[in-house]
DNA sequence: ATTTTTAATTGATCGTCGATTAATTTCCCG
DNA sequence: CGGGAAATTAATCGACGATCAATTAAAAAT
């Protein structure tokens, strides 16, 4: 049996916080949502299973944390996507939502898989990081639809978001497979492209 | 403590099966996945964890009847939709939709929130049961679609359920509500609409 | 009737989990 | 150098999924 270590200041508790959620990250990746373990994550930087509850308080928190970064990663590759997709910026986007999700599976589904108790709520600044996947598809949507509708663009972002979002989840979680589907981008882009031609695209 | 009972022939084999279902569906119902205990289902109907596990052989199986329960309960839901809906079939089956799962979010969401191992199947008679949700969108699809089109009923219907799908997962989960979405039911609807009249109709 | 076989049921057991906390160690500042 | 503050630990708790030897009672065979 080891002793305490009392204060070692190897890392300052920003430092280890950020060791924690990277290597959770990592951890989630690895064995997914429902075999993913906090002491795991604690054992794997060389702490105690003491030390992650001092700094996240609660489990709820920790995996807050690391799909807040998983969103970050997230916006990170859509951004690239849009970037290096060409002049369809539309099939650049429904392209970057499923290829992200079918690169990092784990950490995907580990973002819909967590459901918040009722009593907690997402710390703001991490709230802020978050929403930024959803103005990227704003912007997108604005540049796309005639001016008079412009106005419609934040409504018609978080319908087409909630589109595609509903195809990959069947093609991630194997739905699709099962009811022997095989082109779900195809589909996702047709459906979006056909509320956007709805709209005068 | 209390001994072995024995034979006790209370119950057959598959009553005892059901209860086990029924119980469990229920206890879902009140706690959620997260909090759900095969021990708990077990204590409810006064048997023990082993004879549950007798039954079911391991915990993911429990599950995976438990959401087939779910399933059917749906799919009678939405055909009494269907029935009492009016002539908008296409509305009946959307506002369905949504108020199974808004009715039932426990068990609506244990549906999404279980994840099989790669090594377990769903049993084909589950499988099959499960499948008549999908078959009720696709006929109703068909009928709505011009005769030339109908051959594209199921992979049309398949995404239509994705479309709509989307929309409920971000409404149930908190995810539309986060964005200021007020209307998800509209959306989902107008989306169908937008992809059937693209088609036609 | 008696014995044998089979089926059903139990709960103790194991390792692990999230969460909490008293005790301990180390750091830093005066 | 000394003492409060900060950091870290190990032990602890109740509950979980899973397993299985022991036990019982019904059914079948004799």
């Amino acid at each position: 049996m080891q002793e305490p270590m009392g204060r070692r200041s190897d890392h300052s508790r920003k430092e280890l916080e950020q060791m924690l959620i990277v290597e959770g990250h990592k951890h989630m990746a690895d064995v997914g949502f429902a075999r993913f373990s906090a002491r795991e994550v604690a054992k794997r930087i060389g702490y105690s299973i003491g030390t992650l509850y001092n700094v996240f308080g609660t489990y709820d928190q920790l995996i807050i944390a690391i799909n807040t970064r998983t969103f970050t990663l997230w916006t990170d590759h859509l951004r690239l996507a849009l970037e290096q997709g060409g002049a369809d910026r539309i099939r650049a986007l429904v392209e970057g939502y499923f290829s992200f999700a079918r690169a990092n599976r784990n950490i995907w589904m580990a973002i819909y898989d967590h459901h918040l108790p009722p009593d907690v709520t997402i710390p703001e600044q991490q709230h802020l990081q978050r929403g930024q996947l959803t103005e990227i598809v704003v912007q997108e949507i604005r540049a796309v639809l005639p001016e008079a509708l412009e106005a419609q663009a934040p409504q018609l972002a978080r319908s087409l978001v909630a589109t595609v979002h509903g195809h990959c989840m069947f093609d991630v979680n194997g739905s699709f497979a099962l009811m022997g589907e095989t082109e779900p981008v195809a589909l996702a882009l047709a459906r979006v492209r056909e509320s956007l031609e709805a709209k005068g695209f």
